[in-house]
DNA sequence: CTAAAAATCATACTTTCGGGTGATGCATAC
DNA sequence: GTATGCATCACCCGAAAGTATGATTTTTAG
């Protein structure tokens, strides 16, 4: 932090320095009169406040696109935001225990094929506990008892 | 547009004004001699440096954030408690403001006819939309998209 | 003004889901 | 001992979802 202080004031100096010697020598070069303090001033001024607000511009963009691509790896690498069965919120539900697993697989994104192969069971099954699901959380797709199981805190 | 930069002018002017008169003063007040013309320009630089960079982050920050706002207001005004959209973990992401529209549709457990309807097209560019979101999130399913966005707190 | 991105729609084809129906074995509760 | 709930599996069919490709229009950014 402290050599890029150093670098910003350098670059600074070295614009503001360029600027000055830029404007002094189109003062000698076209013009036969001394140009005003305050137009001088003026100039940089203005040279100054588009610089900065170019690299006001790109900088905050670049700390967004970093925040989330901080985001995007934190969530990789944590690996698991595997949904959660909250075992108190499903007492009422009539949930059995494997219409909860069926129940959170699904909510991870998971084919019914491959729900089946995890719990050792033929798809047809996992698709008949699906409509159990289905049945108790009254609703008639997936989505919708992801959703439902989200509202009623079963899932978190 | 005229009258914006008419405005931006007068700001501009008004502040260069009231600090060549605020360093004029502090030279008259607090030193005998007199403050040099390098010091003088260089205080003028780094003064519009800030405020530029400043505008210039603002700017580009709420230009980028036009259309979520707009969806932010929208939903507060819906009342809902359902999926949300967090517009500060998507600010700048690769997700378009239909695809999030999409998004929000499908965690909420609706088809995509259902989707098609309420945002007033087809059922195609439902799809069209729910494959570019497949392919920005790299899942290959509506479920599986919706445990990635909740991963990436897109929605919550 | 022009190039890029976003939004729109279509067609055709494959895979996955959902709904209905039926069947078997196994606990356990009454 | 039988009714009930649970878990398991099968088959069928239509609906929904996903894949691939291409095209047009609108919007936005540089």
């Amino acid at each position: 932090m402290k050599s890029r202080t150093f670098i910003s004031s350098l670059i600074f100096g070295l614009v503001l320095a360029i600027l000055l010697i830029g404007i002094k020598s189109l003062e000698y070069t076209y013009f036969s009169y001394k140009i005003g303090l305050d137009v001088y001033i003026g100039i940089i001024a203005l040279a100054f406040l588009i610089i900065g607000v170019y690299f006001g511009a790109t900088y905050s963009r670049r700390k967004e696109a970093k925040f989330l691509i901080k985001l995007r790896e934190e969530s990789k690498r944590s690996g698991f935001t595997e949904p959660t069965i909250d075992f108190d919120a499903v007492n009422g539900s009539d949930l059995s225990k494997r219409e909860l697993e069926v129940l959170r697989e699904i909510a991870m994104g998971y084919t019914n094929k491959e729900i089946g192969e995890k719990l050792f069971v033929s798809e047809n099954t996992v698709k008949t506990h699906l409509n159990n699901i289905y049945m108790k959380l009254e609703v008639n797709r997936r989505t919708q008892a992801i959703s439902r199981a989200r509202e009623l805190n079963i899932i978190t």
